[in-house]
Formats: structure tokens, sequence, C-alpha cells
DNA sequence: CACTAATACATGTATATACATTAATTGTTA
DNA sequence: TAACAATTAATGTATATACATGTATTAGTG
């Protein structure tokens, strides 16, 4: 839907300000579709990125550090989703040796698990590439990377 | 900044999968820069997209429900918005006397200062007119509209 | 080596948010 | 019109988040 239509709005001042705002509508719009295809997984959608990130990794582990410069939200508070996710035991998380400040962080199989049937349900990858080419959704990429710029 | 280096990620699955994390990247880019704008004056992103509705009602008073339907977040509390800005002084709160359930809501004077104020900082705008064409904002739009029907 | 700075993570705290429920009012209909 | 449904907004509550601060460990410097 048009977003004067969503937002119930005559014009919008510039095709820039429409840009600024649909940007802001639509990520809040895939945010509130995970959180509800998660909520019967029982993790939010921060948790599943630390998850697919920590899958991403296979058998090695990684630092929270690491596991925040990795999140899509960066001002979130790794620790605290880490201590979530291992009181869920859907990960492992252990003392560095080499340097003892670290934590090493791991997935564990009943975290992989979970992981594979919510994919299943996070599909939404499938169901975008019948609302936009390839082309579109790369030509989308390098337009947001543009204004990050 | 490409995304692969923002996520530190290698290469993504697809540009579909790429497009979808840019778009919540980008949006969380947005939301926490404009947190920090707004930081000086005192109220959040969301109280400033109410502040700006408020505002282009003009003399208008406006429901609370009408209020929410034109927010970008939908799923923010638009009671509890509306009463922190009232604390502020920044908009009235009247009961409507046509519909007793229904609470009239305007922009005063000082909310108008404040956003004739925080608008200047606000200008991304005019940020992101020298960093994308016009052109490129309008296929941004349709792109993500296209993605959200 | 002693001392300071920097790093990695955890925690305290105030605020924000999501979601369900409640309360008041209005609409509908039998 | 009485009874029930729908609407509008407020509130209760658990959880999440931002930001500052604390704690332990390592790095750097004289």
């Amino acid at each position: 839907m048009r977003l004067e239509e969503e937002l119930k709005q005559g014009k919008f001042k510039s095709a820039y300000q429409k840009a600024i705002l649909n940007i802001l509508f639509t990520g809040n719009w895939l945010d509130s579709d995970a959180a509800k295809r998660l909520k019967p997984f029982g993790i939010s959608a921060q948790q599943y990125n630390v998850l697919r990130i920590l899958k991403g990794q296979g058998e090695n582990s990684i630092s929270v550090n690491d596991i925040m410069s990795r999140m899509i939200d960066k001002m979130s508070n790794a620790s605290r989703l880490v201590e979530k996710l291992r009181t869920k035991e859907l990960i492992e998380r252990v003392t560095c040796e080499h340097d003892r400040r670290q934590v090493d962080v791991r997935i564990t199989k009943k975290g992989l698990k979970l992981l594979e049937k919510a994919d299943l349900e996070m599909n939404f990858l499938g169901e975008i590439e019948s609302k936009i080419s390839e082309k579109e959704a790369t030509v989308l990429s390098q337009i947001l990377e543009k204004i990050r710029d």
C-alpha cells in the first residue's frame, strides 16, 4: 500500500521525505512481522538475529563483542540477550582462556534445532521474491547504502 | 558503507536477504540518529512524530486514535505518548464534546516553538538530497511499497 | 615492575514498549 | 428501550531498551 494511505497523509513534502518515512515504516513493518512469527518459538527478533549469527560461525565460538558488531540493532544489550538465550539452553557461554575478559559463545544443538524450525516461518525471502525482482532488490540496497554514506 | 562491512559479513545468501537486512539496518540507523538529534530537546523520536502529526492538523484537534493511525510505529502507546507531551505542555488534551470517549489533542504554542527548533536539527532531508537523486528517492519508495504489498 | 589506560562484559536504573485488560461511552438491534 | 456489541482511551504488568556505571582483566608506558 502507498505510504500516503498507510499514514493517512495527503501528500509528502518531497520524494525525499517520503523515502525516509518509507524506510522507517517498512522497517517497523518487517520487525513486527518477524516478532509475530517468532512468538511461538519464545524468542524475540533480536534473539533470533543472535542465533543466526552464531549459526553462521558453525563450530567456532565468538565473543559477545563480535556478536554485537554483527547485529542489525547495534544499540541492544548483547550481554543480556546472550544470558537470555543461555537460560533457554539455546547457546553455551564459556570464559575465553586466552583473554579472560572475553566470553566464548556458541550455539547449542537445541539452538540449531529451534533455528531450523523458526527459519521455515521466517522465510519472508520466499514471499518477497514474488514481490520484487532480484534487480530491484539490488537497486534497493544500493540506494540505502548511499543514504548511509 | 556496504552492509557486508557494517555487519562484518562475507556475502549474503541473496540480493533479497541483503535488501531486507539493509532496510532493517537503515531504519535503526535513522532511528538512532534521530534520537541523538532530539535528545537536547527532551523528546523521543516518537514524541517528535506525534508533534509533527499535530502540527500538520494546524488549528484542528485530532483524536488519540487518529494520531495512532498516522504514526510510523503503529505499536506504540499513543495514550502514554500524549500524556508525556502534555506534562511537558507541548500539547493540550480536551475531552471531545460530540463523543465523550474521544480526546481532542492539539499542539500548543510551546510545542510549535520546540518543533521549529527541532526541525532545524532534524533536517536530514537536506543531507540526503546530496546523497541520492530525487529519482532514486522515488524508486526507493516504489520498491519498498511493493515489498509491503 | 608499578601505574595508568583500555578493553570486555555485567549490572543498576530509569524509561519505553508490547500486550492484555479495564472503564467509559456510544451504536445496534431485538 | 433494554441488552449487548463495538469503540475509544487508560492502565496493569512483564519485558526490553538506553545509558551510565561497575568490575575484572589485559595492554601500554615510564
